[in-house]
DNA sequence: GCCGTTTTCGGCCCGACTGTTTTCAGTCG
């Protein structure tokens, strides 16, 4: 079992050291140790019980004595003593935008400043502005950094709660006093963040069966709910329904206000009884006689308009995928080699896979340099001499630099089958220089996709400032891809953008822009932004077979 | 604080941007 309180401990040293203003490699060894057990699942209790923690790589003499105190007694004596020397709390004033180590130790030094709230009210109440290098510029970017946090207080990432959300629901599913659960709400919408997890469960008996889950969970009752809370402070609602009204609630606590509204005047309109018994949704819609609308699409009444006239297209798949774009290796900063990536692709029924690591001017990720592009081409070459069952295509996510041309020459990108351009710096131009630096790279004849258009991360960083409707009409112009960025943190293009890109005839591609074989999967994160914006097989690049893809993009 | 090793201590990822600098420190990806 991962200890995340551990990791966060970790975590906590290694940032706290850095305000200390300790040896930086000291505090990275803490964030290093935090990461190797986070993404190995290192089972520190029993590496400790066992006496083999110090064998593993990155767990010296200082760090094995730490973490046995931990397991030992429960806390660290270390991190007891750190934190009575320096707030535990400045950890999230470093988060800040613009407040590093260096600025965070000195608000605390000068003013004092130990929480994120203390920090806001000096900025407003203008102490902040006499402490040294916070000019009114600096104080801008700081509040409207606290706003953004403060705007996603209460809202979650899909991925954090789905191992949760599973379990719970498989408790209630194998218990004899329930017939049938489901998430509903935002969650089952697969919007891009929830603020709630909404459950229905349907029982023969709900007026006592709150009783004994009550116990079982150490809910709480309100009502004729359920309520609970995860570990990571999510809110729970269960609500327990009677079988023959279960399909119509679960129904109703999935749309959107704007779509059940919807839903209801077409039922009053049709003369239908709200509560007749329904074996599943499709039964329900075929009872009203229009076209099924898969839960992805319940966000707007527009959905049902199509599903009136029977248009709603069949939406893409997973299975309708067959490449693997946008993967990263440990050329750059990947985890795994290029021959990992495509076997463990290939296990997931891919025929293709496009190794796009980042390009020389990306630094810290390792990027490669033009002779390293070249030494990875024959390393390609060499794989797909081997034969290993899956056709491996030269790529590379290309920085987009600030005059928005691409970080290579035009002989680099011409030998490249593959270019995905990116934005990895000055995230802070204005709205009118993003766009046109982007368009200035989607002009170029070697850009084939534009990779993550927004970038934004979902709850903790804002896009940069787009026109991004621009972006798209560009993308329309010079007939190039956009991608639907799979990492769970970034979704974008979003699924409302999507719709947008479709309208306009842009072509989508899923990528998981994974960098080790555990992430691949998530490309099928992208397909549910994808159904969510209503695309089919056709309107995504990645869904063509080989040949198809050497033909309609590559050699284009 | 860890690693590798010339088993004792140097190297550990770094380049660009930003704000405030007039030559640089701090933040960021």
């Amino acid at each position: 079992m991962l200890d995340k309180k551990l990791v966060k401990i970790l975590d906590n040293i290694a940032i706290l050291l850095e305000i200390k203003g300790e040896n930086p490699f000291k505090s990275r060894a803490y964030s290093n140790a935090a990461t190797l057990i986070r993404e190995n699942q290192i089972d520190v209790f029993k590496e400790v019980q066992d006496g083999t923690l110090g064998n593993i790589k990155g767990f010296g003499e200082a760090l094995v004595k730490k973490l046995t105190d931990y397991v030992q007694n429960g806390k660290m004596s270390y991190y007891e003593k750190l934190t009575s020397e320096i707030p535990e709390s400045l950890v999230d004033i470093i988060k800040i935008n613009s407040m590093g180590p260096k600025k965070t130790k000195l608000v605390y030094e000068e003013l004092g400043i130990k929480t994120v709230n203390e920090l806001e009210d000096s900025c407003l109440n203008g102490s902040l502005a006499k402490v040294k290098g916070f000019t009114d510029k600096t104080i801008e970017i700081i509040l409207n950094s606290i706003a953004h946090k403060k705007a996603s207080k209460g809202l979650f990432l899909q991925n954090s709660v789905i191992e949760y959300a599973e379990k719970l629901l498989n408790q209630l599913k194998s218990d004899y006093d329930i017939i049938d659960a489901e998430i509903s709400g935002s969650y089952r919408r697969f919007a891009e963040t929830i603020s709630e997890l909404q459950i229905i469960a349907s029982t023969k008996n709900p007026e006592t069966i709150n009783e004994k889950f009550k116990s079982i969970f150490g809910a709480e009752l309100k009502g004729s709910q359920l309520k609970l809370t995860t570990n990571e402070n999510v809110p729970v609602t269960i609500e327990f329904i009677k079988p023959e009204e279960y399909i119509f609630k679960l129904h109703e606590s999935t749309g959107s206000d704007d779509y059940i509204s919807a839903f209801n005047n077409l039922i009053k309109e049709k003369g239908k009884k709200s509560y007749s018994y329904f074996k599943s949704e499709v039964e329900l819609y075929n009872e009203i006689g229009i076209q099924f609308v898969t839960p992805e699409l319940r966000e707007s009444s527009k959905a049902l308009e199509k599903a009136k006239q029977f248009k709603i297209p069949k939406l893409i798949g997973n299975s309708d995928l067959k490449g693997m774009l946008h993967v990263h290796s440990n050329w750059s900063d990947g985890r795994n080699t290029i021959l990992e990536m495509a076997l463990k692709s290939k296990e997931l029924g891919f025929e293709y896979i496009v190794m796009c690591d980042h390009s020389r001017s990306a630094g810290y990720t390792n990027g490669l340099s033009i002779e390293r592009v070249q030494a990875q081409h024959e390393e390609i070459n060499k794989l797909n001499n081997e034969n290993h069952g899956i056709k491996i295509l030269k790529g590379i996510e290309s920085d987009i630099l600030n005059d928005g041309s691409l970080d290579y020459p035009e002989e680099v990108l011409d030998s490249l089958d593959i270019v995905v351009a990116s934005i990895h710096s000055s995230f802070n131009m204005s709205k009118s220089k993003m766009t046109k630096r982007i368009i200035a790279a989607l002009a170029s004849p070697f850009t084939t996709i534009l990779g993550h258009p927004t970038g934004r991360l979902l709850t903790s960083r804002q896009p940069y400032e787009v026109d991004i409707r621009e972006i798209i009409d560009a993308a329309a112009d010079y007939g190039k891809i956009i991608e639907i960025n799979s990492n769970p943190y970034r979704l974008d293009l979003s699924w409302e953008n999507v719709i947008y890109a479709k309208e306009k005839g842009v072509k989508i591609a899923i990528n998981p822009d994974s960098h080790k074989t555990t992430t691949l999967e998530d490309v099928f994160i992208g397909v549910k932004v994808a159904r969510k914006g209503w695309l089919e097989a056709k309107d995504v690049v990645n869904c063509l077979d080989y040949d198809d893809f050497m033909r309609e993009v590559v050699k284009k």
